[in-house]
DNA sequence: GTACGTGCAAAATGTTTGCATCATT
DNA sequence: AATGATGCAAACATTTTGCACGTAC
């Protein structure tokens, strides 16, 4: 999707506080360069330089090392910092992505998650009357982070 | 929820030509029972013998043994038959509901899944316009099974 | 220099599987 | 009788943790 420039991820960090490191920067560069929904391990493979070659999603080599563990790490530092989503699943490890903005995602018969065309997915999000999520907010005392929405495919 | 009897259950597993046995009787009973949308080990707690007088969720303890794996197994065949959904979740162990009826969850900042109520539940899925779902349908050649909405609390 | 990130390996957690036995239809 | 469900334990998959070391600020 986008492909970011080691500066750019730099700013972004620091926008968000979070402390600049070669590893965070070749998973959060990786995470945002694709829309498969990646797992951490396949993040992992993607950029572990010991993997270099069979990238499934597209990132660049770390040239450094880097382990499963510090993937999980960034993940969660990611999460936390709002530069990336867990998306909702009902099987599977977690998948995560680097798109923040409102949209829907399909959940394939095969557990495969993917976006749905950005016009419906709006479509279907700003139908969401804005009352009701008011409503549910003071009801039940939380503070709304995202709403969100899967359309779940029947298996065959 | 529902305290289902074990001629209802008989008939309602005859329905969807489910094999009736004690174990199966049980699990989908303590499932319907409850609005805690359980995970397969809170289940089996709740319905063990060997835990009986811990029941978290309120299942009535089995009269025979029963092992986790049947759980898991009868869990399975539940949603297979589409008498349980397993809950969308961003982490923690998956969740079970036997309420299959559409209806909306927030996804509390603690991990806990909580039903909407049931107005603005009804009021946020009525107002996902057909259409759209049934462009999706026709553009991603699926047969849609079901729409799932999660509210997602900001961690204050 | 201090606080925080990293790698590794081990542990914890959650789910699935293989197989002999048993129950339901 | 035949098919499919169960229990158990072991395997598997995913994620987290503890700790010694290293790096960013």
């Amino acid at each position: 999707m986008l492909n970011l420039s080691t500066e750019a991820i730099r700013e972004i960090f620091r926008e968000r506080s979070l402390r600049h490191t070669k590893q965070r920067e070749v998973v959060y560069a990786a995470l945002a360069a694709t829309k498969a929904h990646p797992t951490a391990d396949e993040i992992y493979h993607s950029v572990s330089r010991a993997h270099a070659g069979q990238q499934p999603i597209g990132g660049t080599p770390c040239d450094c090392d880097l382990s499963l563990a510090t993937v999980y790490n960034t993940l969660d530092a990611l999460c936390d910092a709002g530069l990336a989503h867990r998306l909702p699943s009902v099987s599977g490890p977690c998948r995560f992505d680097a798109d923040t903005s409102s949209h829907a995602h399909l959940l394939a018969a095969d557990g495969q998650v993917v976006d749905l065309p950005e016009d419906l997915s709006r479509e279907l999000l700003d139908s969401l009357p804005k009352s009701a999520l008011e409503e549910i907010a003071k009801r039940m005392g939380v503070t709304i982070d995202r709403v969100t929405l899967q359309v779940v495919a029947k298996r065959s």
